[in-house]
DNA sequence: GCGTCCAGGTCTACC
DNA sequence: GGTAGACCTGGACGC
């Protein structure tokens, strides 16, 4: 299978855009020049990808050679491909922004600027919750342990990100045991619950009319997701104008732009403001840019 | 090896 | 609306 990229997409921008490549189901290489995860198409059929760029296109292909896949499912997976390296994203506005300011010029040159998230808004909700309150190692561990024990095992012995309806079933008690999320298992809990009663339609949010303050609100109502987790997601679901400030973000400013000192996150909103809708991009390229380098 | 302390966001109760 | 304390884990550190 493969897709024909706009000429500013760039693969190794967009893995290397956060930290989501190194949470499992997804992989990658060292050079990350090839990304690999597993797309679930239905409850039993889920499909090893790999994804790779060649001659200006982008190639998938199922690893698991078992898994026959109809011309449908086909397109399903090219879809799904293209939405989780945001292809469709139109930047051209945000480009003509970062070239105005020296400092960022470097992305439109890079073709960064496109963030890598999951097959599905569930998959990143709850990574989200899983990056809140712990260190980078604990997010990997808690995510390694649900996709290992509740995700499902392709005939190439690789686990998918499991569905809610799977956590769902578990209790509070085993969820704090097996997935080691501590307080955050209620959280998951009532989540994953309310997606099963369809009490909340988190699919819904990456293709929604509603204005980003609404969605934010509607992040906001989910337990577990506070101000720091809402604003990532939103950049996952391509809204830009929140920032999503935590100690990393907060640390990262300081040395760029106030010599170490301490910083409080109004004066970091005020320094994006000028940014208007593009400000949380511009914040997250600026503060990962030697990631780039 | 064991105990203690700290860092990391969010929620809730309280003022 | 603002603030303090609890929540839980891994890692660093001292003994």
């Amino acid at each position: 299978m493969t897709i024909n990229p706009p000429f500013n997409f760039d693969l190794y921008s967009t893995i290397n855009s956060h930290g989501w490549f190194d949470l499992p189901p997804f992989q990658t290489t060292e050079q990350k020049d090839e990304l690999q995860t597993i797309i679930s198409l239905s409850k039993q059929k889920h499909v090893h990808v790999r994804i790779r760029e060649a001659n200006a296109l982008i190639g998938i292909v199922p690893l698991n050679k078992t898994v026959r896949l109809s011309k449908t499912e086909k397109e399903k997976i090219k879809n799904i491909v293209r939405s989780m390296l945001r292809i469709d994203e139109q930047l051209d506005e945000f480009y003509l922004l970062c070239k105005k300011e020296k400092h960022l010029r470097w992305i439109p040159k890079r073709h960064a600027g496109r963030i890598l998230r999951s097959p599905t808004t569930f998959e990143d909700i709850v990574k989200m919750m899983f990056t809140t309150n712990c260190s980078w190692a604990l997010t990997k561990i808690m995510t390694e342990h649900l996709t290992r024990k509740l995700g499902t095992k392709t005939s190439d012995g690789k686990f998918s990100f499991p569905r809610p309806e799977a956590i769902a079933t578990k209790s509070e008690k085993w969820l704090r045991k097996e997935i080691s999320c501590g307080y955050r298992a209620p959280y998951l809990l009532k989540l994953c619950r309310d997606i099963v009663n369809k009490k909340i339609d988190v699919e819904s949010f990456r293709n929604t009319d509603c204005s980003s303050e609404d969605l934010y609100r509607k992040l906001r109502s989910i337990k577990g997701i506070g101000h720091y987790a809402a604003g990532n997601i939103l950049k996952l679901l391509g809204r830009y104008d929140y920032l999503g400030i935590d100690s990393w973000v907060r640390k990262r400013f300081s040395q760029l732009h106030k010599n170490g000192r301490k910083v409080s996150d109004t004066s970091i909103e005020e320094h994006y403001h000028r940014y208007g809708s593009w400000r949380g991009l511009i914040c997250l390229m600026e503060i990962t840019a030697d990631w780039h380098a």
